[in-house]
DNA sequence: ATCATTTTGTAACAATTGATACATTTTGCC
DNA sequence: GGCAAAATGTATCAATTGTTACAAAATGAT
């Protein structure tokens, strides 16, 4: 029923082996639900009742707007989980709906069986425990950045966040493109930035290598928002 | 040691009896601290190994910035657990230092301490693994927020989402001044959009109530985004 | 009911950022 | 080295938002 081969590989059952694996799901119900290419495997909004674990094919993440268009957001494919941080919360609703790309198979375990499995093996508790910290952990930082408000904050918490405790010169391992994607601004915009806190004697940019001339003033940005 | 009655009051150990919660605790290693005004309870930066709770008194975070210089961040009174998200994950370290604010006792258990509750307790696997769900669906959805670029973009999302599939009015639940912190803007800013949505028939607003009047509008508002 | 406090509406001005366009420099490839 | 493509520096103007200030309205307590 289940390739265990291939499920081992998936983040959650990382690190057991397929005997082990095997006996855990024994212990449990659960249900491999195939679905034909274009198939409906969740409704967005609909209540997760179930960890979905995407053995074979690959399926879709779709917002559907308020206007009834959607918009694609993310391909899962096997052997990753689905939507695994909203199986508990709140909110535990599917914030997508989820469409099958291809003919798919898609292990299907309910909550309550989910839990068990958590308790029979620490190996698999720690595997989701990290998965959903690390996913939070993400997301806080992400906050973080974007809770400053002028550009300049963004990049004087960037610059010293990636020189540490280190050099006061590192390399640069991102395009203005992509820095600007990552602060969510444009990218004329962050040139602009970067020259003023140049002229101002901030930092110095040569080539793709930064130097910190100003520590002092660059922590003075962050502390006066 | 433990003063049980405030333990099972704390988030993690809802719902769980006195009895039983004594009984989870004499199967593992745990240490009651105590520490004096003023005390360090855990340096910023340092590996999280330890779940604590506060069983009395009350701790401080206080985030240490590049210059040195320290800012509160939050107060953590008994019978509250700390840095609980910061437990797993890859970046397992305590984000901020936490000071006892008055003499404290704060329970500590050890991770692989920990981890043996969660898989000897069903509540408390649920309480934990909630707590840490919510936790990230909050941040998820604060950064949705955060993704619209405009104001109006924001107050669009934000009244269609209260509003659901439900009638098109119903009653805020914010002041103003609270909808602005969660949009990240200023609360005069927020103002004007609220009365330009209103000069452009989009909604109307009656002292507390919302009411939309063109759905179709505010919709737009978002697809150009 | 009245008064103090909080909340809301609004206005004028400043500051920041976005949009767009173009020149210049750098990079990667032949 | 030379060339095309990508990346960067820079300028101008428009649009959005922040800042500050004050008045009006609503709320809550006595």
């Amino acid at each position: 029923m289940i390739d265990y081969s291939i499920l081992v590989k998936s983040p959650l059952f990382n690190g057991i082996s397929e005997e082990e694996c095997m006996t855990l799901c024994s212990k449990i119900h659960y249900q491999v639900r195939k679905f034909e290419k274009d198939a409906i495997v969740v409704q967005g909004g609909e209540e997760v009742t179930n960890l979905f674990v995407v053995l074979s094919g690959s399926v879709r993440g779709e917002m559907i707007d308020y206007s009834g268009k959607t918009v694609k957001i993310e391909d899962i494919e096997a052997p990753r989980p689905l939507a695994a941080a909203f199986l508990f919360g709140k909110e535990n609703k599917f914030p997508v709906t989820v469409t099958a790309n291809k003919k798919s198979e898609l292990l299907a375990i309910p909550v309550v069986e989910f839990l068990k499995l958590l308790q029979l093996n620490t190996r698999l508790l720690r595997n989701y425990l990290n998965n959903i910290s690390t996913r939070a952990q993400f997301l806080s930082q992400k906050l973080h950045f974007l809770s400053f408000k002028t550009i300049k904050e963004k990049v004087a918490h960037f610059l010293l966040q990636q020189a540490g405790d280190r050099f006061h010169s590192f390399e640069l391992k991102n395009t203005q493109q992509q820095l600007a994607e990552l602060f969510g601004v444009t990218r004329p915009s962050l040139a602009r930035v970067l020259g003023e806190m140049q002229s101002e004697n901030l930092i110095k940019i040569e080539k793709k290598t930064v130097t910190l001339l100003d520590k002092e003033g660059l922590n003075s940005l962050l502390e006066n928002g």
